[in-house]
DNA sequence: AGTCTGTATTTCACTTTTTGAAATAAAGGC
DNA sequence: GCCTTTATTTCAAAAAGTGAAATACAGACT
């Protein structure tokens, strides 16, 4: 009965998908199956029918989904009055962004905090995506804003805050890589590719190497997707980039989107942290802005 | 957050006093203090002023509170309503007793129990205070009924029922023993003590030697409060044994308690099971009755 | 019928977290 | 000054939690 097992609760009532809720809410498969067991453990009731193709909430689980909503507003509002209760939030974050992010999300989400914690200071580092589940696991950064790697440690915690469409670019001028491209179909294992060296851009690119049979021809490898925009401005070769860095990028009117009918997921940007200082106010309230409508 | 701690907020928040607490909740000082510490990170606030020899609720702590006591009351209530809407509860629990309990407590709570959960079957099985530890940690009962010991397992539970005065008996027929007892100041080093083997009696017994500064004659090492009052009855020697014991003793009228100007700590009567199993229906069904009222 | 896919759960090796005994610190009472 | 009382920190051991992989099972699709 604590927080988190309330939260994964519901989540699950208003899904009913055990796969769906694990993948959201960053759990695996067996610690939500656990948690939903241990509760009815608790309880002493089946929370959910479970008839091995649907799941659906029996008379206690709604019962026990109106416990948990009205509980998790007491404790949201108890939050509320001792924020405002103490002395306003002090201290310093440090905060560590990869490049992509800080071109899309970054500067709204330093805005509004700077307007809520005037007192609160910054320390803002940027890198790549590896990168940031590192610091913050060796707690060298507070908080990471970063895409969801493909792997997560366990004391790490992750909230997603927007989805970031990523696609394949072309160099605009003519070149070697264009005339490749005009061809129908499209012949993959000849054009120059660009490929990320690590990170989610990376797992994106094989998933798709492997799924389009593709034997790549791989003209280099790179870390951080402004260095490939450019790479690939210089007529180089396609590559993988969140949309988000082209639009800023200096070099936007030399490159194109791909048309292609493969879908690459995007990259599922949120705040990481270590998990047992979740509940840090400071933190806490880097959080709530961040995850606050968009 | 998680009702464990904030049962022992509740406590502190009452008591004011870690020490006191941490004894009757049956945690180590260490622990209390850091479930309080834990959850002052979590809200942002420090719940109690600790001057160093005081301890007092502090404004955020005050507002805390009150979101506890509401909050386990919503939970208390979501217990009733489920518990209703459930089947009634049956099952097996393996209750092991020691005799000295079972003569006290556990016939009113066996009565209040068959009333309230009357599919249940009960495995009762009696023994002495030292087994019943172990027959809890090993999981082959459900559910002691004993003194609390003075060493108690991380992983075991313990909540309180009532408290078991003790006493020093002596026969009642004349012998050596009660001349011994007729001079004053009572020679001790010389009178025949019968002394408990194991156990919580044991304890305070071996306590009471070292604070008198009694060189024992023990004439006897017996395990088992009534084989200790027969023994006293036949003026083999005195003893330490729970009152609730004598007054059941078919010998009750041949042994008598001794006055004396040390006062032997109580026994602390309660129900022990492992902590993870705490939450289970039956087994909390049964916490409830005996702790409900005496 | 047989294979494949999607879903929930169990197993297992591993890591993190929690625990209390003992040490420490610090403030009065004698 | 020495002892008692009270809260906290340190540290090694125990317990609980984690996810990858294996399992179990049901329906969909050849």
């Amino acid at each position: 009965m604590d927080l988190r097992s309330a939260q994964l609760f519901q989540h699950l009532a208003g899904s009913l998908n055990f796969s769906k809720t694990s993948e959201q809410m960053y759990v695996s498969p067996p610690t939500l199956t656990r948690v939903i067991q241990r509760l009815e453990q608790e309880l002493g009731a089946e929370l959910f029918f479970r008839d091995k193709r649907s799941v659906k909430l029996t008379p206690a689980g709604q019962r026990f989904a109106q416990f948990v909503r009205s509980w998790l507003e007491a404790w949201h509002q108890l939050q509320v009055d001792l924020q405002l209760a103490s002395a306003e939030l002090t201290g310093e974050i440090r905060l560590f962004c990869t490049v992509t992010a800080s071109y899309s999300h970054l500067p709204a989400i330093l805005d509004r905090f700077r307007l809520m914690c005037p007192k609160a200071e910054i320390k803002l580092t940027t890198g790549d995506a590896a990168s940031a589940i590192e610091k913050v696991r060796l707690d060298e950064a507070d908080i990471a804003l970063a895409a969801h790697p493909s792997a997560l440690p366990a004391n790490l915690a992750f909230r997603s805050i927007a989805s970031l469409p990523v696609m394949l670019i072309a160099p605009t001028i003519p070149c070697k890589v264009n005339d490749l491209l005009q061809q129908n179909p499209i012949p993959w294992n000849e054009v120059p590719l660009i490929a990320p060296e690590h990170g989610p851009a990376r797992s994106r690119f094989d998933l798709w190497l492997q799924q389009m049979a593709i034997s790549p021809l791989i003209v280099a490898k790179v870390d951080g997707h402004e260095a490939m925009v450019s790479m690939v401005a210089l007529g180089t070769g396609v590559a993988l980039v969140a949309d988000a860095v082209v639009i800023n990028s200096p070099v936007k009117d030399r490159v194109r989107p791909i048309e292609l009918n493969y879908r690459f997921e995007p990259f599922d940007l949120g705040v990481c942290m270590l998990n047992k200082r979740l509940q840090e106010p400071l933190i806490k309230a880097f959080w709530q802005l961040a995850t606050a409508k968009g």
